[in-house]
RNA sequence: GCGCCGGUGGCUCAGCUUGGAUAGAGCAGCGGCUUCCUAAGCCGCCUGUCGUGGGUUCAAAUCCCACCCGGCGCGCCA
């Protein structure tokens, strides 16, 4: 059978037919010698093989044992005579395994088609109608955001695209709390004037009677300036507690508008949406916690638990439930829902808004510290307990730190998202003055932003969610080797080498990116690092999918490296423009499917993919 | 003390879900590459008891157990 026609169908996949493929014919020859398998389950054991031993292998090990014969000679004996059709190149048994080569020739062309046909949709699956709620960073509304907290964001936000890419239908929410002791302390100093402050506030904020905010400032920095002396000084000051107490108990009862109380944790949150924007983070939703007490919804969760039978009255008259029955750590086994004086706890108010999604949305995640964990499972408890069906799904992350030890706003050991930010402009914008100094200003304040601000994402997103980050300046500040910068720059390469085809002869572009692209068959045998760029670039989709699944995240900051690294390998090896001129429709196909799938999967992790740097 | 999560070259990390063939990158170090598509790049060299000890298996960084180290948590905070 002639291998040299590449299929004129289109795949999401380009590894799919293959694979499955493969995976009958093994069928069907297992099935001759006893063994009687799915296709669905052979193709769940195809493996990698190592470097240039092929592109799927086949462990024999297992079935062998079954079939009473060694895994060598059953490798052997199917590798005789298996067909190659039109995927296949070549078949071998090696130590067990069996291994398939692809014919690269087909990959190539497969490959091609599918980015350059399907585009931006490229990676992407066609919508699922599954509606999904993300919510994350739901930081409160107290100050600046620090680089800790920011994590959250960033894992959580590519978590959502990486779900839209899969095809759910997904809103991003961020769950303010407006409530809390928290922001509540913040609320409170400001419902005084500054000269009403107490003395340690004032001075521990930096501000005399009388300050307004300096221009410019953003509304969380200046808003957050007296929250670290607020909110020690409630922590020590029975008095003081008692006011922020008396403040919120006022404003469930519905006699301050919500409008008025709202006003700061509002002013602080828009700060914050700025900070999350400048890398990419963005939300469908702001859910307010306090509209739950306002609604009536946390009385009602409160009747119902209330009512029932593993109800208890603490000493002091603060409610809480036996959950003894559910699995949680011994001591959990009571969970507290009121504080003595009947108001609401930060569970309780968290159980009815999660009745809300659940009824919403078919699944709902909420992303969270791992500090959280365990209030995790009391909140599912607890919903379980109220007869809810379904359970909301966990991701958490590990605490990023500092050199010196854990961020603490109140030992201003901390560093603001805002300040990472505009460290990184400044570097990034050294480094392209120093490099383009042909650039005009606003050009390079451009590319700067662009720059700085993905080095961060990409330097809190490039790591497994699980690990904790010790944060080091010099390490979020990287734009070489394993950094955005080094994908951007790639990136730039292939767009400036595509806007030169573009302008020299922009007939042979357009006809190297034809319904046909690369014009197969090729003119002979292609490079070993076209075909490793090829690879990289089939492998795409399978990714996409795998980390919607899973929430490996970091695995989509990894990915655009890879190719980036197998571009620049490429691009240093392999001439195109002013090379062999038979094979330039290719190459530049190629070249232009790289770049399509760099920006594709750039755009899942925030990061820009620039044209020129 | 109990629970959850981490521990892979000097440093920072992939790989662990679903065991598979010589454990991959980046940074740092050393040595090369620019009359030619952007050198934020490329090529080469150097560096590993996969925390420790047991177990399961034809096969363990990957699964199980114990221990050590680090992070996080363990009711009137969120």
């Amino acid at each position: 059978m002639s291998a040299t026609a590449p299929s004129e169908s289109i795949h999401r996949d380009p590894w799919a037919p293959p694979r499955q493929w493969v995976a009958r014919e093994l069928s069907v020859r297992l099935a001759h010698r006893g063994l009687t398998l799915d296709p669905a389950a052979i193709e769940g054991e195809l493996a990698s093989p190592p470097e240039g031993m092929g592109d799927l292998a086949l462990p024999l090990f297992r079935w062998a044992k079954q079939a009473k014969t060694d895994p060598n000679t059953l490798a052997t004996a199917l590798a005789e005579g298996f067909p190659l059709g039109e995927y296949l190149a070549g078949v071998e048994a090696s130590r067990g395994f069996l291994n398939f080569r692809l014919q690269p020739e087909w990959l190539a062309a497969a490959t091609l088609r599918s980015v350059l046909v399907l585009a931006q949709e490229y990676g992407r699956s066609p919508p699922n109608q599954r509606r999904v709620c993300v919510e994350h960073t739901s930081t409160n509304p107290t100050g600046l955001l620090h680089v800790g907290r920011s994590r959250n964001g960033i894992v959580g936000d590519t978590y959502v695209r990486a779900l839209r890419a899969a095809g759910y239908d997904v809103t991003a929410q961020f769950y303010v709390d407006d409530i809390g002791r928290q922001a509540a302390t913040l609320v409170w100093i400001w419902s005084k004037p500054i000269d009403q402050w107490p003395e340690e506030v004032r001075s521990r904020a930096g501000l005399s009677a009388g300050a307004v905010a300096p221009e410019g400032m953003k509304s969380d920095a200046w808003l957050g300036k007296p929250y670290p002396g607020a909110s020690e000084l409630v922590a020590q000051d029975a008095a003081a507690a008692q006011e922020v107490s008396q403040l919120v108990a006022r404003f469930e009862r519905g006699e301050i508008p919500a409008d008025e109380y709202r006003r700061v944790p509002r002013e602080v949150l828009e700060g914050t949406k700025a900070t999350l924007a400048r890398v990419g983070i963005r939300f469908d939703e702001f859910v307010w916690e306090s509209e739950f007490v306002l609604d009536g919804s946390v009385s009602k969760v409160l009747e119902l638990f209330a009512a029932s039978p593993h109800a208890r009255r603490e000493e002091g008259g603060a409610l809480a439930v036996d959950a003894s029955g559910w699995d949680l750590p011994k001591k959990e086994a009571v969970i507290l829902l009121t504080r003595s004086d009947g108001s609401s706890l930060y569970v309780v108010r968290d159980v009815a808004y999660h009745l809300q999604k659940l009824a919403r949305f078919e699944r709902v995640i909420d992303v969270l510290g791992e500090d959280h964990k365990l209030h995790f499972r009391t909140l599912s408890a607890l919903l379980e307990m109220a007869g809810v069906a379904r359970k909301p799904e966990l991701f958490t992350y590990s605490f990023v730190s500092l050199p010196e030890g854990k961020m603490s706003t109140r030992a201003g050991r901390v560093v603001t998202l805002d300040d990472l930010l505009e460290e990184a402009h400044v570097r990034a914008l050294e480094e392209v003055r120093k490099r383009r100094p042909d650039l005009d200003a606003a050009e390079a304040e451009r590319i700067a932003e662009s720059v700085g601000t993905g080095a961060v994402r990409y330097h809190l997103l490039a790591i497994q969610p699980d690990k904790p980050i010790t944060f080091r300046w010099e390490e979020a500040l990287s734009f070489e080797g394993r950094s955005a910068p080094f994908v951007q720059y790639a990136h730039a390469r292939a767009a400036s080498l595509l806007r030169r085809a573009q302008e020299s002869n922009p007939a042979e572009l357009a006809h190297a990116l034809a319904e046909r692209p690369g014009l197969f068959p090729l003119p002979g045998t292609m490079e070993d690092r076209e075909l490793a760029l090829l690879k990289t670039l089939s492998r795409f989709p399978s990714l996409v999918a795998r980390v919607a699944e899973t929430g490996a995240v970091h695995l989509l900051a990894l990915y655009p490296h890879e190719v980036a690294e197998r571009l620049n390998e490429y691009y240093q090896a392999v001439r195109v423009l002013g090379g062999e001129p038979n094979w330039l429709p290719f190459r530049l196909a190629l070249i232009a499917a790289a770049r399509q799938v760099l920006r594709n999967s750039l755009e899942l992790i925030a990061i820009e993919p620039l044209d020129r740097m």
